[in-house]
DNA sequence: TGACGAAGCGGACTGTGGTCCGTTAATGTC
DNA sequence: GACATTAACGGACCACAGTCCGCTTCGTCA
C-alpha cells in the first residue's frame, strides 16, 4: 500500500485512458464527430471496447473528458481570473463575460459540445460542469439583485444549450460575436429585479 | 383520376397509419415510452417495419404524429380561440396565456414530447410546430414593442424545451402551476423594450 | 522472488433503431 | 372484368451503442 485512501490509477489504465482520448481526439479532427464510431477509436487506440466502456461510460462520457480541460481552464478564470470574467467587477459585468466566454468555448468544439449534451436524455442537466454555470449564473443574478435566480439562470443556460447554439451559429448563420453581444444585453435584463 | 392535385392516402396505408398509431398509444400508456421499442409497436400493429418507417421516418415522427392533434388544437386556440391566448387581448398577457398553454400541453404528455424533440439530433428546432410557437412569440414580442424580439422568442422556447420541463417538473420537483407562472413573469420581462 | 487478490482488459455478444428491396395488392383505365 | 401501373407492404438485414464475463496483468506483501 503506497497510496492513503485513494487508489492510484494502475499503470495499464493511465496508459490506455491516453490511448483512447488521443484516438478519439485524432479521429474527430479528421472525419468529425458524426462519421466516428466507438468502434473506430476502439481500433485506432488499440483497446478493447470494455475498456474504452469502463473509463468514460458512454459516448457522452468520452466527449466530456475531452472538453474537461478547457471546461476546468474557463472555470478558473472564472473563479480567480482578471475581472469582468473573474471577481472584482460589478455582477452584470461579469455575467456578460461569462457568456461572451462561455459562447466562445461551446462554438469552438460545437459538436463535442452537442455529443456530450445529448448522448442521454436529460444528460445536459445533470453534468457536473452544468452544476457549476449554474451556480454561477444562479449567484451572479442574485448579487445583481434579480427577481427568482434561480430560474433565470436556468433559462440563460437553456439558450446556451449547445444545441441552440449550433442552430444559431450553422442554421442561421448568426456571427458568434454579435450573438454573444445580443445573449448579453438579454443576460442584462434578466439580471433586473 | 378521382382526385385533382392532391393524390388520395389509399386505403391500405390508412388502415395500417391508424393502427400504427392506436398500437403506439396502446403500448406507450401500458408500458410507458421508454419501454417500448418500435418492433413491440410493429408486432402490436400487425404491420411490417417498413411499413411504419414508410409512413413515420422515425421513433421522433411517430411521437410528433401522436402529439399533432393536441398541438393543432392549441394552435387554433391560439390564433381563433378566446382572449387572452387568442387575439383580443394585450400582446403580453397573451404571451402569459401561451407559456401557461404551452406548459400544461408539454407536462400531459413529456416523455412524448421528449422523445419528439430528442429523436435526432436538432430535431425541436426543425419541427412545423416550433416553426409556430416561434412565429407567434416573435409577433408577440415585437407587439410589445420588446427589443430583439427573434432572440428573445428562441430564448423563450429553449426554457420551455421538454427535456428543461420534465427537470424541473420530475427531478426539482416543481409544481408546474408554480412554474407557469413563474415563467410567465419572465416572459413579461422579456416583452420589455 | 514467488504468489495472491483485485483492478483492468478485450472482444464476442446483444438489443434496438433504421434501411433495402423483392413481393403484393389497391387504384384507375379500357 | 382484365390489365397495367405504381404506391405500399413487410421482414430480412445492417450498423452501432453498450454489456458481459472469462482471462490477463498490475501492484503488493511475505
Amino acid at each position: 500500500m503506497l497510496e492513503s485512501g485513494v487508489v492510484r490509477e494502475r499503470a495499464d489504465a493511465a496508459r490506455n485512458r491516453l490511448r483512447v482520448l488521443a484516438a478519439a481526439e485524432r479521429l474527430f479532427a479528421a472525419r468529425g464527430v458524426a462519421a466516428v464510431t466507438m468502434d473506430d477509436i476502439v481500433a485506432e487506440a488499440g483497446v478493447g471496447k470494455g475498456t474504452l466502456y469502463r473509463r468514460f461510460g458512454d459516448k457522452g462520457g468520452l466527449a466530456m473528458a475531452l472538453l474537461d480541460e478547457r471546461e476546468r481552464e474557463l472555470q478558473q478564470r472564472m473563479l480567480r481570473g482578471a475581472a469582468p470574467l473573474g471577481p472584482g467587477a460589478a455582477p452584470g459585468a461579469r455575467l456578460a463575460a461569462f457568456v461572451q466566454a462561455y459562447l466562445d468555448l461551446v462554438v469552438a468544439q460545437v459538436d463535442l459540445v452537442v455529443l456530450s449534451e445529448t448522448s442521454a436524455p436529460g444528460a445536459r442537466l445533470r453534468t457536473g460542469a452544468h452544476a457549476f454555470w449554474r451556480q454561477h449564473c444562479r449567484y451572479l443574478l442574485a448579487e445583481s439583485g434579480a427577481a427568482d435566480p434561480d430560474l433565470r439562470a436556468d433559462l440563460l443556460l437553456a439558450a446556451l444549450a449547445a444545441e441552440q447554439i449550433r442552430h444559431w451559429v450553422n442554421d442561421e448563420q448568426r456571427i458568434p460575436a454579435d450573438l454573444a453581444e445580443a445573449l448579453s444585453n438579454v443576460a442584462q435584463l434578466l439580471a433586473q429585479p
